[in-house]
DNA sequence: AACCCTTTCCGAGATAACCGAAAACTTTCT
DNA sequence: AGAAAGTTTTCGGTTATCTCGGAAAGGGTT
């Protein structure tokens, strides 16, 4: 690495993305896993330890509910979690489908806050799920509301990766839909991250017209045909105007 | 240092408590509060934004949605967690109190999850939220089912702090309390750890008999008179029940 | 434009991180 | 039970790498 970043550190979350990623383990399993000797990843782990960020249970170390605490921290800074709280469930209720508060972060759409509907728990659908802005409802719902220059410095960062056969790769392709999400005030995406499934989603704006998050309402294909769409679409822009104007008092 | 355990692990997560704490800072800021040369500070930071823990928002470091996304990965993995589900709303509707599910964790009690009631939200109730096992309902309700050994051990390590006048600072009054606990099948909590909130906990147990959690529910002592207390004690046993039996199929 | 403040870059020197090797524990098998 | 295989933990020397002063670059204000 040609990179001036401290290697303990980087290492030391190393450890800890394995450690969430593929749950509890053992010293030596670790080692293997990351191609480590087995005694710095025992080193590792005792800081780790000393940090409260990590324990051993029994037999296994493991990550600590502080990641819960600071994650959650994090999101009660969020002026936009706040303001939204209320209105998820009721868009959830409205419509019966899974309804989800998105942000920005690093050039990613992450989801901060989901409200499930009546039906089963949605895997792709989980607080700190990430995905790329151009492949979803809600990025493209942000996106909209970017400066072009900051939409192009993504788009030459990231590229349009091909999530699925219909996420849209090209450039222009992206800037008619982004005109047409600002023209008609929200954005829809037919599987473009995850195969059969549709997501509609409203930006939220604050009175300097910044994007500060997109309230995202998602189910499958076969349940939501067009007045179901346009009827959703409507539910998501209302609640995204009510948290709008909630982000002005809070 | 007499310890042996890797300096820059620890002054890592030192920044990132730090930023999780008192909010997204800048670098001198961090440097001052935390008593480190401004330069160290910054390489901690490159460090950090490298692992994607942490990023750079205009003019402030903070710490990313990451930290969501491992504490519910944990979440999730808690067995206790999948099984008490439902459960939980129920108890919040049918108490109209704030419901919460509680673990043990490094000997302290830990709330994994929140459902709550009518009311506005509690302060003191959030996922992550640590305290004393002795000095909440929770708490003695997860003491009552471990070994003496380990009770004693846990007061040996930490003793019986006062949260508030009300705590028991007794040794022997807290082993009558986990024995009534036992025998009742419930603990309750009077201001122990917040003077006026009185809190009433059911353990779950799993097929062998080890402790996995508590179900606690909480209130204004104001409301909470001596027939309520028996009522929410009898819901929070039977959701603790009842999620015991999911835990067997898990 | 000059000032101050904050952030970033850089390099040399000292520290403390790294890992091999062996000891202490566990578990499994005969 | 006793041995064997596996896993975790301890320890110390070396040397890679982290640390931090100082300088440079950026930003904002008078």
């Amino acid at each position: 690495m040609t990179e001036r970043s401290n290697q303990s550190v980087r290492r030391a979350f190393k450890l800890v993305d394995e450690l969430a990623e593929n749950g509890p383990r053992g010293v030596s399993e670790l080692a293997d896993q990351l191609d480590m000797p087995v005694s710095t990843v025992h080193d590792y782990l005792q800081a780790l330890i000393a940090t409260g960020y990590v324990t051993k249970d029994e037999s296994a170390y493991k990550t600590t509910t502080r990641f819960l605490e600071v994650g959650h921290r994090q999101c009660h800074r969020l002026e936009v979690f706040k303001a939204v709280r209320d209105e998820l469930e009721t868009v959830a209720e409205e419509t019966g489908e899974h309804a989800t508060l998105l942000i920005e972060e690093d050039d990613q759409a992450v989801i901060v806050a989901v409200q499930e509907g009546p039906d089963a728990i949605n895997l792709f659908a989980y607080p700190g799920a990430r995905m790329p802005l151009h492949a979803t409802a809600p990025g493209k719902a942000m996106l909209a509301h970017m400066p072009t220059e900051r939409v192009t410095d993504i788009i030459d960062r990231h590229g349009l990766v091909e999530v699925t056969p219909q996420t849209v790769t090209d450039p222009d392709v992206l800037f008619d839909q982004l005109e047409d999400v600002r023209s008609q005030g929200y954005a829809i995406d037919v599987g473009e991250r995850i195969a059969g499934m549709v997501c509609i989603a409203a930006p939220i704006l604050d009175k300097n017209d910044r994007i500060r998050g997109a309230i995202c309402v998602c189910g499958p294909r076969s349940r939501l045909d067009e007045d179901r769409r346009s009827e959703i679409a409507d539910v998501a822009q209302r609640a995204a105007n009510v948290t709008q104007v909630n982000l002005d008092y809070v």
